[in-house]
RNA sequence: GGUAGGUUACCCAAGUGGCCAACGGGGGCAGACUGUAAAUCUGCUGGCUAUGCCUUCGAUGGUUCGAAUCCAUCACCUACCA
């Protein structure tokens, strides 16, 4: 199966310039891009698409390069934004840029003698090219006149009160620059990238084209979009990010447990490596016993072992079984350590347990699962809060040491899957 | 520059002197049901040392026993006129 057909079945080709031609050209092995500008110090579930996508390639023997943006980056990306951006600092560039340069290091093969993945930092051809010289060679290959055209700049031109600024318009020849640089030095001939990236996608390609008079390809992967009409990536505690530390190997695997049953069988297709024949067995599976959320398993298993590898994955299915398995009481400490450290832990001093204790309302606020007392009030008399999988009606309860776990722990819950474990120090 | 209208909690939006921490809807949180679903039903949705107290209705000042509500000035938005 082509590299195309792979992407056609898992429904991830959005649009793709010349595809009689590309499809041809693909026969063989090529290189391609995809850049990822460093907008926070780690990539998050919405950069997977066009990650793995890379990877895809990749497997199938294809060239991959990964564009750390560094260039880009610095100007920021009017695609799909309705307000200009604050630009970031030199300083918090830098350290974006190291840590994401990590995580694309995950997720490609360098190691690999046939088709060793690559990444490069678009500031290593930008930061020395003059303004001038850059006007003349590259920015007089460019109508003012077709990239108001565009979508992403048409729609802040047309908006009076965003606007958009003369850097923000410039990133599309930027974008271009690169595509047409990597076409020169490194033979690369397709760039891939989110739909939202089309026009400077397209920039590139007519660039090169009219520089090196080459023809190069562009392909476009679909924006997520979760069927229920939010944004994919996003819960109310904010992204979800691929660096444990922002976000849990724990609440990475739940995320992906609680797919809508409509989108899990897409996201099969979209987020993991799983073969057709696994994945329609999945989607049987689901259509016969949807409570049994096979697929979902299925696919939180595979998304976390990909970013996060198989040991922790094994932690967060395990810390998961533990706490939504049912009953705590009769759980054997060295289970119970199992979740400590999996979901959020919050200490304090042992201190505080002794004598009146500390007020359950404190300890919510505290450990971060009410915004206020206020609301820890109202949540506690609405029956949502659990200590150790007890419901607590009480709002004035304090808890003391008799409350630990194992002398150490207690178990907070608020709702059905909020928890933190309280550690005494 | 002129005239008219607007600015209310996360968003939309009612309220035009005391009964207003402020109707209603959306969103969010929680409860029941369930599969850690969807749909549905219910409660909550400014803060606190909490049968009370404090801070909110674009900003500042004023009238009044009492203001989101009346007056003045300023800022921003919308429409029409220039």
């Amino acid at each position: 199966m082509s590299i195309i057909d792979e992407l056609k079945w898992r429904g991830l080709v959005a649009d793709c310039t010349d595809a009689a031609e590309l499809e041809k050209k693909i026969t063989a092995p090529i290189t391609l891009y995809c850049g990822f500008d460093p907008t926070a110090d780690s990539l998050h579930a919405g950069n997977l698409v066009p990650l793995l996508a890379l990877r895809r390639f990749q497997l199938l023997g294809h060239h991959p390069i990964a564009v750390a943006g560094g260039a880009t980056g610095s100007i920021g990306d009017p695609s799909g934004k309705t307000a200009e951006r604050q630009l970031l600092t030199k300083e918090i560039l830098d350290r974006n840029i190291a840590s994401v340069k990590g995580q694309l290091a995950k997720l490609l093969d360098f190691e690999t003698k046939q088709n060793p993945a690559r990444l490069v930092d678009n500031a290593s051809w930008t930061q020395n090219i003059s303004f001038l010289d850059f006007l003349r060679d590259i920015g007089k290959h460019f109508s003012v006149n077709q990239m108001v055209a565009k979508e992403s700049v048409r729609a802040r031109m047309e908006d009076r009160e965003a606007g958009i600024s003369y850097t923000e318009f410039s990133y599309m020849l930027l974008q271009a620059f690169d595509f047409m640089v990597l076409g020169r030095d490194a033979n690369c001939e397709l760039q891939i990238g989110g739909s939202d990236q089309w026009g400077n996608i397209t920039a590139g390609i007519e660039l090169t084209r009219k520089k090196l008079g080459k023809q190069v390809f562009g392909l476009t992967l679909p924006l997520i979009t979760n069927t229920d009409g939010s944004k994919f990536g996003k819960t109310a505690a904010g992204a979800i990010w691929l660096d444990p530390k922002r976000t849990s190997v724990y609440k990475f695997y739940q995320f992906w447990i609680n797919t809508d049953d409509r989108d899990v069988i897409r996201y099969l297709k979209y987020f993991t490596f799983l073969t057709q024949a696994e994945i329609e067995a999945l989607e049987k599976a689901h259509a016969e016993n949807p409570g049994g959320r096979t697929a979902h398993k299925a696919l939180a298993k595979a998304a976390t072992d990909l970013i996060h590898g198989e040991h922790a994955t094994t932690e967060a299915v395990r810390a998961s079984e533990i706490l939504f398995g049912g009953e705590l009481k009769d759980v054997a400490e060295s289970t119970f350590n199992e979740i400590v450290g999996e979901v959020p832990t919050k200490e304090i001093e042992k201190s505080k347990l002794e004598g009146a204790g500390i007020p359950l309302l404190e300890l919510l606020v505290q450990a971060g699962l009410c915004p206020s007392k206020g609301q820890a009030r109202k949540d506690i008399e609405g029956g949502g809060v659990n200590i150790n999988n007890v419901r607590e009606a009480s709002a004035t309860r304090t808890l003391t040491s008799v409350d630990l776990l194992f002398g150490k722990h207690v178990l907070l819950r608020k709702g059905k899957k909020n928890y933190v474990v309280v550690t005494a120090r």
